[in-house]
DNA sequence: TTATGTGCAAATCATTTGCAAGATC
DNA sequence: GATCTTGCAAATGATTTGCACATAA
C-alpha cells in the first residue's frame, strides 16, 4: 500500500457516487499528494478494477468512469448529456431471457443508455 | 449518396452480424473502392450512427463496433475474449424496474458483459 | 455551379508503457 | 537489499479534423 494508491482510493471515496473519470480522480488525488502522476493514477485504477475492488464503466463517446461500489447498483447514462444515474440493486429488477446457452451474465458491469429527465428529449448531444 | 458511402454500407452489409470495427469496415470498403480513406469511413459511420441508420456499440477496452440492424436485437460481449453475441428481441425479455422518474431507456444500445461459453471461466483476459 | 463529401496528414484524446529513480517490506 | 511502485515522457490506438481538391446534385 503506497501513499499514491492511498491517495487514489481516498480520491475515489471523496468523489462518492459521481462516477469520476481518471482525470477527475487524478485531480482529487493531487490535492493529497501533489507529486502524483497521471500514469500512476491509471495504473492504480486499472489494477483495482482488474482485481474487482472498484468498477470500470465504459461509456459511449467518453473516457471511462470509475466507481467505488462494486456490488450494489447498476448504471444508466444519458445519451445526450452523459450524466450518469445509479439504480440501487434493491430497486432494479433486471431480467434477460433468451441468452445463448452457457452464457453467464456479469450483471455488475451493466450500463444502459437512456434519455434522462434533464434532457427530456430536447437537447442534442 | 457518394460512392464512398455506398462502399461503407456494402461493407457493413458484407460483414453481416459480425459487429465489425471501423478498421474492418475500412478494409471491406477498400475492396470496392481502393482509394477510400480511413477518415471517410469514420465520417460515414458516425453520420449514419448519429442518424440512427446503424448502431454504434461501445465496448470496454476496445474499438467501437458497428451494426447494421438497429432494431431487432441486443448485444452481449464476453469480458474475456471480446466475442459478441446477439440476442434477438423476440428472445430477450429485458425488464428494468426502479428507474428514476422521467428516464426513458434507449434499450437498443444495451450492451451487457458476460463470460461466454467458449471461455467458460478459464481464460484470463 | 454550389454545396457537400473526400483524401490526406496532422491533431487530439484516452490510455499504456519503458525506464531510471524512489519507496516498501 | 530485493522487489514492487513511481514519475516522467514518449508511445500507442482510436478517432477527429483542417484544408485543398473532387464530386454529386
Amino acid at each position: 500500500m503506497t501513499q499514491q494508491k492511498k491517495a487514489v482510493i481516498e480520491a475515489l471515496s471523496e468523489a462518492g457516487g459521481t462516477h469520476p473519470t481518471a482525470e477527475t480522480v487524478y485531480l482529487l488525488a493531487k490535492k493529497r499528494r501533489p507529486s502524483i502522476a497521471m500514469g500512476t493514477v491509471y495504473r492504480n485504477l486499472s489494477l483495482m478494477a482488474d482485481a474487482g475492488e472498484i468498477r470500470r464503466i465504459t461509456v459511449p463517446d467518453g473516457a471511462d468512469r470509475f466507481d467505488i461500489f462494486p456490488k450494489d447498483h447498476f448504471h444508466i447514462i444519458c445519451s445526450r448529456c452523459a450524466r450518469m444515474y445509479d439504480i440501487p440493486v434493491a430497486d432494479a429488477e433486471i431480467t434477460v431471457k433468451g441468452l445463448p446457452a452457457g452464457v453467464k451474465l456479469e450483471a455488475t458491469s451493466l450500463v444502459m443508455e437512456c434519455i434522462c429527465p434533464a434532457c427530456g428529449g430536447d437537447n442534442i448531444k
